[in-house]
DNA sequence: GGTTTTGAGTCAGTGACTGACACATATTTG
DNA sequence: CAAATATGTGTCAGTCACTGACTCAAAACC
């Protein structure tokens, strides 16, 4: 038994998705966890702030991503198409940890104290796009909306992704967006 | 000291928000609540499913005001339109219940555990509407996306008529969505 | 080779919740 | 009016998430 940090970490990672798809999140407690990961349960509150952070870890990567690419793009761009390019900076990403996220997104979905948590994410993405937003000279008034509507439209092409994969998150994001386009144009 | 279901309910209500604000969510147990309301911590979570759910109680109240303006709204209006009236109908109920909501709201904004709450429970609220608008034949790819957009329009004009009370909230509204008119414009 | 850092174990404790049971007061019913 | 029943509460025991304080062993560094 390895005893070295990180494969202490997944471990537990993989000895929670096991228990958690087994008897469900909220009828394991942590001390099975970590009884699985031949560990204290005192060593899995080391590795993990509580038990609904441990799916949530790349949510800051994402994070720190999202914010680059919005730096990026071309000033002069608008909010919105500004937005709908930083995502598409993102899939590769998604693309990439697909396998690893899809049993703990199936996850998620059906616990509530998942759901959660993982509205609490969304929330912090979208406060941290409303900065990136403000920091290309946005005003105040715009990107909250803004940050919050494009944060909304990629949570649903990502979620539409993940059910049917056939279709290229690329495909999915600029759908979603030319959705929001149509759906808004009825408005006064 | 009565005795009686809802008496004691409220009694609990006033001496929660009495001590979180004096020292705050984390720091007051349940069972100080329970104390300074004259019971015990038994009666506590009989009358709230647990902390976090004392102050969203009207939540309910709300979205059967919500789905019912939907409902309403002559056939033939396009989602968007749609939630704006929706939302206008409930204006009055947040005018009406302002001041018992607003040291909640700020209670809530300062809160991370409260806020997580508040989001799960804005989240039931969309689902809702996408329910409702999908009952008046909107396809289920529109529904959630209206939606959710519309909920989160609404969001940012709630937001802005409890931080300054001198804009009616009617107003607010108009404003939030010509914003999100203005801004989804610029796609494509 | 000794020192410092790092990751883990142990133990004791708090606080949110739950289930089971007893009891008293109100409400309904014969 | 009295018996049955329902409702709201108290009490007690228990589970589980999480924390702080301390110890210890193995690296990593000097």
């Amino acid at each position: 038994m390895p005893r070295s940090g990180e494969a202490v970490r997944q471990r537990l990672l993989q000895a929670a998705l096991e228990l958690f798809t087994e008897r469900g999140f909220d009828q394991t407690p942590v001390e099975a966890i970590a009884a699985r990961a031949g560990v204290t349960e005192r060593t899995f509150f080391r590795h993990f702030a509580d038990k609904r952070e441990m799916f949530f870890d790349r949510e800051s990567e994402l994070r720190d991503l999202l914010v680059q690419a919005v730096a990026a793009v071309p000033h002069g761009t608008k909010p919105l198409p500004t937005l709908r390019a930083a995502f598409h900076e993102s899939v590769p990403l998604f693309e990439r940890n697909r396998p690893i996220t899809e049993p703990g997104a199936r996850l998620v979905a059906e616990t509530p104290a998942l759901q959660e948590r993982s509205l609490a994410k969304r929330a912090m993405l979208v406060t941290a796009l409303t900065d990136a937003l403000r920091a290309r000279g946005v005003d105040a008034r715009t990107a909250p909306l803004c940050a919050q509507v494009g944060m909304d439209t990629f949570a649903i092409a990502t979620h539409r992704w993940m059910q049917d994969p056939s279709v290229p998150l690329h495909d999915q994001l600029d759908q979603a967006f030319r959705e929001l386009r149509l759906a808004t144009a009825a408005l006064k």
